[in-house]
DNA sequence: GAGTGACGCTTAACGTGTTAACAATGACTC
DNA sequence: GAGTCATTGTTAACACGTTAAGCGTCACTC
């Protein structure tokens, strides 16, 4: 029976490596940061995504959810599902648009701005410690790496909107 | 008024920049990367994580579900449901430990292994258009730091299984 | 000012991430 | 060989990622 093969024991043509493939290293390295997160963001009650939202409130002020899912790298779905839980928790405030009754307006509200403050130190220090672990330069090399790895792929394979006032 | 503060317009301390954030930094750079291999998969009516799947079975060929999620970099819930999906789909095969009857051994079936020499080539062409625009020598110093930063941070915040054969 | 299209946001549906709890088997002790 | 504990894998529950479709509003045209 040769027309089997159950077993594949060694990488064929186009199979590579875990380390040399981007997808995978970014999964691992952010798994790895989230890690030292995690704990945190748990212990606050809040989830990761919350955070984000309420940190970008908190910088910005009220704001509208496109804005506001943009600031955050939500998509607007999880974004309306994420408002309507910290609204519900008293984090978070609405009110209708002013000019564009279309648009949401949400900011912030004393509990979610203590949220913010309370919380700022210690992510501030989970950062300086991940930045002794692996060294400052080298994150900072990192973090460069990245921005130039997002500016050199964006672009082309056809997403929605990558098109905005971009062709002339 | 002056405790109330519901506006912030710059910066406090301890909220940094977006492009300072590590956490932040890895989600985009991995979404400007999966945009490029989401239309891939999508085409091929398979998701990331099965693919994930049936690549490890492929190169590793018949193995359990423990090993097989560590191989793929997924928990084991989102395991187990993938594998029912895959089974149903006709691509992994299932049959009962031999020596461990708690085990399940998983195998591709050939529509499963054709699957995977039929996508290879084509993500290795995305591969190589990342390459193309990011530069090759890039790619692989940015492999390598997202290695180092992944070994500098591989111990501390108490995972759950991060004592394994390390303390002696 | 009705028609048409774009925009802002939400809902729906499905799959995955994450934690906790569970059932079944194995390993080990006494 | 009953007791105890770890291991394997699953299910449950909740939140998010992703795509598609829907609803109300805006803008613009004729």
């Amino acid at each position: 029976m040769n027309d089997r093969k159950p077993v594949a024991r060694f990488p064929r043509a186009g199979i590579m490596d875990d380390r040399q493939s981007l997808p995978i290293a970014l999964l691992r390295a952010r798994e790895a940061v989230m890690s030292y997160f995690r704990p945190h963001h748990r212990k606050g009650g809040i989830t990761e995504q919350q955070w984000r939202v309420i940190r970008v409130l908190y910088l910005d002020g009220e704001t509208d959810a496109t804005n506001l899912a943009r600031r955050s790298y939500l998509l607007a779905p999880s974004l309306s599902r994420i408002l309507k839980d910290l609204e519900a928790a008293g984090f978070v405030r609405r009110r209708p648009g002013t000019d564009d009754s279309r648009q949401s307006l949400l900011s912030l509200s004393p509990k979610g701005s203590a949220t913010v403050t309370r919380a700022a130190p210690f992510l501030d220090g989970i950062h300086r410690e991940i930045a002794r672990r692996f060294g400052r330069d080298r994150v900072d090399e990192l973090l460069a790496l990245l921005a130039e790895l997002e500016n050199a792929l964006a672009d082309p394979p056809a997403r929605k909107d990558s098109r905005r006032k971009q062709q002339p």
